[in-house]
DNA sequence: CTGCGGTATGAAATAGTATAACATCTCGGA
DNA sequence: TCCGAGATGTTATACTATTTCATACCGCAG
């Protein structure tokens, strides 16, 4: 993992192309195995399972999409009677799964996120393309500065930023992106 | 979802006492008015009286706790048979309210409060006390400036920044306050 | 081995939040 | 008078999340 000279974290997400992310979605995932090793918390198969479907791509996704997507039977195995999986199996996954930082939610979405760097500090900065729907967290000092200066100002004590911009990101603002067409959301 | 003290007076946006809220309706009213008038937007009846349940606290309060609201019958009026008003009603007039900037959605409460300055520009900020529940909207230039350059950085074309965060307010700081106390919500 | 406690998951029901789709009403203007 | 636009009423449904109780699994003390 190279570290950017920048104050920002790393654009991974709005790196145009050039951009493996089946090996995205590996080595998340063993980020996630050694983290969870290393500290003694269970990386059981369902959670490493939730977790590689919130991975599957840079766009938040709902709990209930990760429902689905666990309904579905792995190639190899019968369409059957699958059972379905309820909800708190899978809202259960992700409270662990943001418990150890793997995960964040994206409040303005209701959906989730897998997380880059799930041991540095979680200031929870977002920059969503309301386009193409990509999530690129980041770690900039000069936000956590102004925010933490202001906070300090009003005597007000910071337990948990939300910080979630919606707009257009570069790429979809070059192929002359200025609507939608994400169809995502209400409120927006 | 428990209600925490309902009746007692409440920590108005951080400005610790002197602060008669009946007046504060009053004038958020009045602006509104004024606000609609000039636009030649209808402030309807119902539109108004939804405004001023979202202003009742600086509390964000969610759309069915303002339907409950709006189905008791105001002072005067006989109990009877009162038609409870349909969820749809007063999404729109949040909508409509949002609309004028009268007032703002709390993506992480799924709440709504009422705006101080809808003439101003709307950066979105918020420190949200998780123990009184209440929710100060600020307009830091500090912030703006380090996410407007943050997203210049980028190439992100903002559209609507979310700054919400989640902490305690200087009164219940002084009062000791550590814990939700609110019993608010759950991704906390 | 057996039972115990803690953690994880299964399962059913329900709570809480939001919108779609269509009907009706009202009011001003052609 | 009729029309059209905007506001509201009404019904149904979609989407998001939690409560509650039951069960399964695992390491370990007795």
């Amino acid at each position: 993992m190279t570290r950017s000279s920048r104050k920002t974290a790393r654009p991974v997400a709005f790196a145009a192309d050039g951009h493996d992310h089946m090996s995205c979605i590996a080595e998340a995932l063993q980020r996630a195995v050694a983290l969870c090793e290393s500290r003694g918390t269970q990386l059981t198969e369902l959670r490493r399972r939730v977790l590689e479907l919130v991975w599957s791509s840079h766009e938040p996704i709902g709990a209930y999409r990760i429902l689905e997507q666990l309904d579905r039977p792995l190639p190899g195995q019968m369409r059957g009677k699958a059972r379905r999986a309820a909800p708190p199996t899978v809202y259960r996954a992700l409270d662990f799964l943001i418990e150890q930082g793997l995960v964040h939610r994206i409040e303005s979405l209701n959906a989730f996120v897998g997380c880059d760097q799930p041991q540095a500090t979680h200031a929870g900065q977002f920059m969503i393309c309301g386009h193409c729907g990509v999530a690129l967290e980041l770690n900039d000092a000069g936000i956590a500065n102004a925010l933490a200066s202001c906070a300090t100002r009003l005597g007000f004590k910071v337990e948990r930023p939300t910080i979630e911009v919606r707009g257009i990101c570069p790429n979809c603002v070059r192929s002359g992106a200025t609507q939608p067409a994400h169809a995502e959301h209400r409120h927006g």
